[in-house]
DNA sequence: GAGGTAACTTGTAAATTGCAAGTTACCGGT
DNA sequence: ACCGGTAACTTGCAATTTACAAGTTACCTC
């Protein structure tokens, strides 16, 4: 993904979502934030997918001007930057999800595995558990944690 | 995207996704398919994203390898190849959904303006509206037909 | 002030994409 | 059977984009 396309290629739904969020780093990135409570280049870089430093730098620079990021210096450490997702981003929550429960069904090695509750959650009504995680994103917490199987910070909705 | 990466770069569900389907011109073709009712490369090729010939070559053979597309020859031509959604396939239609959901929010001149009464339904009830337009998709229809505001064939469920 | 860290930037080789131009098989009409 | 035309690809390259390694700059911590 170029640095910023001039115009869109269309308008189709489908289209402006690939262009605004569909590239693979860029969906990457969302998931680190919301599944995983990330907030910094350096924390996205140690992901196990391996971003390349230049192409972090641009997604990231692509999320921001797109709107579904913001960044701002972190108030306790001048060198870190912290990125947040807008209401923008936040409304991509259902989208990731129906993301986990597709892969939860088609691999059979997913760790969606690790978090039944979730899934099932999900399944009954994705656009409710979305709604009442959003807090938890936006306070950097990672969604995730509180439905490992077995894990200390188990909760039910 | 190439060929077919060796091995997945992970088994979190949205990179899964993402390897699986998460190509643009993959969720491109998807598209065509579930919205537009199309079904054979030359369809696909009129798109006016503006396929090259050898990406799309490459992106069906994925989709099919992945299980997603399975391919036939069309009886009737015998020059033609007729692509169609597994169960699989199938059940990448609410994820599609989400993506209408959240463009049509998002995007002020966006297309999915055209089918509100499809969008709202989806608001609703995505999981039900996609269930019960599986048989329209499967069929070959184009499933955006029949919302398309002031439409000869709008129907609502 | 020295050493280390966070967030980037730059350089470059390798991989992928976008075009244009084939190729092969099949269709429909004569 | 022949012929122009179509459908689905393949091939060859130039132009992009990516991956990797190596900086650079600002800012902590000690």
């Amino acid at each position: 993904m170029p640095k910023r396309r001039t115009r869109l290629r269309s308008h189709c739904p489908v289209n402006f979502g690939l262009e605004a969020f569909g590239d693979r780093w860029a969906l990457l990135i969302l998931r680190d934030i919301v599944f995983r409570g990330k907030r910094s280049y350096g924390e996205f870089l140690a992901s196990e997918e391996g971003f390349s430093t230049n192409i972090l730098a641009s997604r990231l620079e692509h999320l921001v001007a797109e709107g579904i990021l913001t960044r701002a210096d972190d108030v306790r450490d001048g060198r870190r930057a912290v990125y947040s997702l807008t209401e923008k981003g936040l409304d991509l929550i259902p989208l990731l999800f129906e993301m986990v429960l597709w892969s939860a069904k088609y691999d059979r090695q997913s760790e969606a595995a690790r978090i039944p509750g979730l899934v099932e959650l999900i399944e009954r009504d994705n656009r409710r558990v979305s709604a009442e995680l959003r807090p938890l994103v936006v306070q950097g917490e990672a969604v995730v944690r509180r439905y490992v199987e077995g894990g200390a910070g188990a909760v039910r909705l």
